[in-house]
DNA sequence: GACGGATTCTGACTGGCCGTCAGATTTTCC
DNA sequence: GGAAAATCTGACGGCCAGTCAGAATCCGTC
C-alpha cells in the first residue's frame, strides 16, 4: 500500500489538488463541529471554501469518506497516548502518572470530539469502515491497559473475577463517555479539574488495585 | 401540565389519531434500528404504516420530535432500574446486586439502544431538548450512585479524591458506553457474560470501595 | 513565450426528499 | 340521516445530492 493521496476515482493527485482536498477535510471537520451530523451538506463544505460540490465529490464519494479520513487523522493523533499507560504504575507515582495520562486523554477528545461522536455513531450503526477505525483506536489503548490489568490480577491487587480486555475495554468507554457529559456536569458543578482527578483516581484504581 | 396527547398543531387527539400516532412512534423505533438517524426519512417511516408523510406531520413538526418522544419513553423504563442502588451493599452481597443491575441494565440498553444512541448524538451536539431528556435519566441513576459512593468516601473505603457526583456519572458512562462496544468485543472474544460480571464487579468495586 | 496534453475545477441538470396546505374522507353525535 | 368535527392525503414548491461534459489552469517542451 503506498501513502500517495487519491481522489475519488483513484487517481494520484498533485500538490494543488492535495491542498483542495485538504481544505476540503478542514471546511468538513469545522462545520460537523459548528452544526453537527445531520445538518452537514455538500453545499456548505464547497461553500465555506468557495468552491462548488462537484468540487467535493472529486474528492470523497460521499461525506462519510471524509469524516472517515478525519477519524483516520484522529487515530493518529491517540497513539502518542500509549505512552502514559506503561506498566509499572506504583502506589507512590501511580495517581500522578493516571492523571497525566487524564490530561493528554482530555486534549485529545477536545480537539476530535465532533469526528469521534460520528465515528462512534456510524460504529454503533453497524458500519464496517467506521467500525473498523474506532476498533484499531481503541485497541491502542486498551492493548496497553490490558497488560497493566493483567499485572494487577496476577499480583493479586485486583479481582480474578475481571477479564483483562473487557476491563481495558471500560476503562476506554468511561473515559470517551464521561468527557461527553462535561458540559452537563459542568452546570451541576462538577468542573473540568474536579472531573480530572476523579477521573484519574479511578483509573488508577481500577488499573492496578490500589487504592 | 396534562397527560392528553396532542398532534403537533397542539390539539388534543381521539383515539383513533392516538393509534395512528403509537403506530407512527414504532415505526419510527423499528426503522431507526434497522437503518440508522442518517438515512432515516419521513417517507420510509409513513410508507412502513400505509400512510403518507402528510400524517407523520399531522402528530410530529420533524424527526426529532418523535425520537425525542421514544427517548421519554426509554426514560421511563429506565426507572425501576433505581431499585437495584440502594444503599447497603455489602462485601457479602455487594457483587451479587451489582450483577443483578448489571443484568437489568443490559436488558434496558438492548431494547432501546437505537434512540439512546440519537439522544446521546443529539444532546452532545448541543440540542437542548435532548439534553434535558438525557440529563433527567441520567440523573435517576446518579442520584441514587451518588449516595452510595458518599457512604463509601465517608467510611473511608474510598478515595476522597473521588467527587461522588462525578463518580456517579462514570460509572453510569462506563455501562452506557461499554454496551457500545459489545459486537466488536464478542468478535474479540468477550462474550455477554464475561462483560456481564467484568462490569458487575468493576462497579461493585467503584461504588463501595471493597474488591 | 506559446503550444499541447494533463490535471483540476465547475455550471447546469436530474431525481428525490422535505414540509405545507387545501380539500377529501371518516367518525361522532344529535 | 345529516351536519360538524376529527382525521387523513394528493399534489406541489423548494432545496440538496450526486453526475457529467466541458471549461479553466498548470506544466513541461521546444
Amino acid at each position: 500500500m503506498s501513502d500517495d493521496i487519491h481522489a475519488a476515482d483513484g487517481r494520484v493527485i498533485g500538490t494543488r489538488a492535495q491542498a483542495t482536498r485538504r481544505k476540503l477535510l478542514d471546511a468538513t471537520a469545522k462545520l460537523l463541529s459548528e452544526q453537527g451530523i445531520l445538518d452537514l451538506r455538500v453545499v456548505d463544505i464547497s461553500r465555506e471554501i468557495g468552491t462548488s460540490p462537484a468540487t467535493f465529490y472529486h474528492y470523497f464519494n460521499d461525506v462519510d469518506e471524509a469524516i472517515l479520513e478525519l477519524a483516520r487523522e484522529a487515530t493518529e493523533d491517540e497513539k502518542p497516548l500509549v505512552d502514559h499507560l506503561q506498566p509499572g504504575w506504583s502506589a507512590v507515582d501511580g495517581l500522578t502518572r493516571a492523571g497525566q495520562f487524564v490530561d493528554a486523554y482530555m486534549r485529545f477528545w477536545d480537539t476530535h470530539h465532533a469526528v469521534l461522536r460520528v465515528r462512534n455513531l456510524k460504529a454503533e450503526e453497524g458500519d464496517r469502515h467506521f467500525r473498523k477505525v474506532r476498533t484499531e483506536a481503541n485497541l491502542l489503548l486498551m492493548d496497553a491497559l490490558q497488560d497493566m490489568i493483567r499485572d494487577g490480577v496476577s499480583a493479586g491487587r485486583l479481582p480474578k473475577s475481571l477479564d483483562p480486555f473487557t476491563t481495558a475495554a471500560a476503562v476506554v468507554a468511561m473515559c470517551e463517555r464521561l468527557l461527553g457529559y462535561q458540559p452537563e456536569m459542568a452546570k451541576r458543578g462538577s468542573s473540568k479539574d474536579t472531573i480530572r482527578d476523579t477521573l484519574a483516581t479511578l483509573i488508577y484504581g481500577i488499573i492496578t488495585g490500589h487504592d
